[in-house]
Order: structure tokens, then C-alpha cells, then sequence
DNA sequence: AATTTGTAAAAAATCGATTTTTATAGCGGG
DNA sequence: CCCGCTATAAAAATCGATTTTTTACAAATT
């Protein structure tokens, strides 16, 4: 509990729900969750609705919230979804975007870089939210709104799966690699040239999301 | 307030929200909401936090919530986005549905047909619910959970728009047609045929809701 | 005259207690 | 012995009051 008191409950829990702290299907307590995180029952009970809004939990009328199971069918449909809707809104970010997108996407890799090294847990926190940024900030500049919104739930259903599957450090060298030639492509104004590599990354991406189901 | 009393708060709120009961970029003072609405704050106000979820809110911290400015840019985005999706998710549909999902298509077509005739207010209502409906069941059996979820939003945003644009009576004769002639592409299976009309479909759709716009 | 600062009113957010609903275990009947 | 019913316990949902924050207005200073 240290940097974590200045973050809402809404944000507490959303990274802890991403990260795996909460087993797939686990019902949530209500009680136990106010105990825990140290807050009111009406600001958590706000947050819990509105992740419940975004698809991080199910909600059942007068029976509470649970943590949406993860599946390989589940997974399947995440991971085909963000293809299509990240890779069209890379296509347009590379044939849209402006001088502020090249600079916003260039600091996003660099940061994302500075991290790599050393990988305790606080490090490996902060990898994770440059990563979630990297990739944000690839499409930032497709002018879609939406599409941008629908990206962030995908990205956080993703990573739930990825945050509990083994680690795989052979294949994570080559996905951060990938991240440089993304941007290599971005900033040649390559569309076709990056949209190829992204559905390689995706894939590769799911392939190591894919070991968290047991099933 | 007849049938309203059945219905939850967050139902109530999403169906006066979709039809321009508030204004666009109108402040909702949540004082108010509760006297209007005969409901407590708590469930007042997680209902306002789900919508702001799936973005038919927009909310300030401290600063309470907003309805979604209407402008022709998001009313772009949005019909691009659901053409894309809704396209793509009929195809499917036309690949994948089984039995049920050509009962269930047929049925809501012959329900939003019922309707057609008398438009006063609560006719009018419930063509609205059954025509959602209607697009609903012409892709549910696409296979995925999230495609379906984000055309739900994607639909709702829609409707804000088309509800508050003047009748076109001549274009919504069209519009009819073209349900019907969804259904037999559905029903023949022919996937191209649906998903060019479709595109058609949603083009006219989208030049209907532009009369809202007043910029 | 414009900007800043202080104060009062309004609104949102939070809290703790109460009510309502659901789940569980024990009891009685088939 | 199993099924259904009731009583009890637990949990979620709701309520009304309180606290905190923001906003609007006015006075004072530059």
C-alpha cells in the first residue's frame, strides 16, 4: 500500500483485476473487497458498477460480482477482435497521424525500453502500464473515438490473460522487437508494412496468452 | 410512469438517455435525477456510473455527469465503426447461425413488422425496443461476446442521434424494405448480398440521424 | 478596470445504519 | 432415504444524514 493510496478504488481495482490478484470467476465479496482496499461501501460499490460497465466483472442482480472467466474461446474472441480494430486504427494513425503522434509514439517505445532491464515486481509494474501505453499511443492518432475506447477494454481483457500465463523470455524478446519495427514502419509511413507486422504480434501475443488456459 | 416502475433505474435512465429526453452536453444534477426518478442516491447513482461505463455518460470526478455531446464527427465514428463491426458480425452470422438464430431472426422481423402501423408515443416506443431487437438477432449468431457487446454501444449511440432527427417518412419506407430483404440474404444464406445491403442500410440510416446535427 | 482572495451556497461524494434479498442448514413429511 | 418447507444466517442493496468539494459571488487590492 504504498503509491497505491493516491489511486481511486476504481483504478485499484481494475489493475488488480488485470493482474491476475483475483482468480478467473472468483465472486467478489463486497464486504471483504471494503475491508481490504480501506474505503466506503458507496465508492466501491460505484466502482464495481462501472467496471461491470466496461466488462472487467459481471454483475447479477442481488447477487453480487464476479470476475469473468477466462476461457480459450474467450481469449480467441478478444484476440481476433483487437486485431481488426487495431489494425485498422494503426493503418489510419500511420495515414493520419501528425507530428505530435510521431513524437508521443517515439517517447512511448523509449520509455517502454528504459524498462526492460531488471524485473522485480515494481519494475515489472511499470513495464506493464508502458507497454499498455506503447500500444495506445500507436493507434492514438486514427481519429476514431470509439474505436480507441473499444481497444482499451480489448487491452485489458488481453493482458488478464497474458499477466497469468508463464513467462516465455524467448518469445518476449522477439514481441519487443517487434515494438521497435512497429515503430520503424509507423514513422516510414509504411501502413501496409506495419499492419502485417501487427497481426504477426498480435499472434505471437496470443500465443503466449493462450498458455494461461488450462483447460 | 406506467410500466416504468417495473423497469431499474439504469433501464429507465438508458432508454430516456437513447431518446433525447436530455439534451446533448446537458448536466444531470443528481438531486434532481432522484426526485424525478422516486429513487435513492445509491442506486441513482451506480446506475449513472454503469452508463458512464459504456459511455452514454460522461463523468467529471467530483464534478458529476454529463450527457455525451452530439456532433457530427462522433456520428461518423460511431456509423463507421458499426458499419465495420455490424458487417463483418452478419457475415458470420449468415456462415455460422444455426436453427434457432433463423427463428429468432424471422420472429423479430414478424414482431417489428406488427408494429409498423399507428405511431403514436407508446407505439412508437415499442417499435424502438423491437427494432433493436431486430438488429440484434441479425447478427447474434456471429460467435462473439465482445463484437456483440460493442454493437449494443454502438447501436445505442446510434439511436441518440436517429431519435432526435426529424421523421423522414419516404427513407423510413426504405429502411423497412430493406429489413425484410436482410432477412432473405439471412435465410439464403448469401453472405456478399446481405453485407452489401447492409452497408446500404446503414448509409441511409446514417443520413437520416445527420439531420440532428445542427452544426 | 481587472485580477485575486475570501466567503457563502450548492452540489457531489461518502459514511454507517437499516432494509431487503438470497443462500444455508435443520426439520418434518412423503 | 429423498424431497420440500421453514427458520436462520449471511450478503447485497438501499436509505437518510454527514462530510467534502466545487462553484458562484462579492469585496478588496493591485
Amino acid at each position: 500500500m504504498s503509491a497505491n493510496d493516491q489511486l481511486g478504488i476504481y483504478d485499484r481495482l481494475r489493475r488488480d483485476l488485470i493482474d491476475g490478484h483475483y482468480r478467473s470467476g472468483e465472486k467478489l465479496a463486497i464486504g471483504t473487497l471494503r475491508d481490504r482496499y480501506e474505503v466506503g461501501l458507496s465508492p466501491l460499490r460505484e466502482a464495481l458498477n462501472r467496471l461491470a460497465g466496461v466488462g472487467l466483472l459481471e454483475q447479477s442482480h442481488q447477487r453480487g460480482f464476479w470476475v469473468p472467466e477466462l476461457s480459450r474461446s474467450a481469449l480467441d474472441d478478444v484476440a481476433g477482435l483487437r486485431r481488426q480494430l487495431e489494425g485498422e486504427a494503426l493503418q489510419q494513425s500511420i495515414e493520419r497521424g501528425d507530428d505530435d503522434w510521431e513524437v508521443a509514439l517515439v517517447s512511448a517505445l523509449h520509455r517502454l525500453n528504459q524498462v526492460q532491464a531488471g524485473f522485480d515486481t515494481a519494475a515489472h509494474e511499470q513495464w506493464e502500464r508502458r507497454h499498455a501505453h506503447f500500444h495506445r499511443a500507436l493507434v492514438a492518432g486514427c481519429g476514431s473515438t470509439w474505436r480507441l475506447r473499444f481497444l482499451d477494454q480489448l487491452y485489458d481483457q488481453f493482458d488478464r490473460y497474458r499477466r497469468v500465463a508463464p513467462a516465455a523470455e524467448r518469445r518476449r524478446e522477439r514481441l519487443d522487437d517487434q515494438h521497435e519495427k512497429l515503430v520503424q514502419y509507423a514513422l516510414a509511413r509504411d501502413a501496409a508494412g506495419a499492419r502485417a507486422l501487427l497481426d504477426i504480434h498480435i499472434e505471437l501475443s496470443w500465443a503466449v496468452a493462450l498458455k494461461s488456459c488450462t483447460y
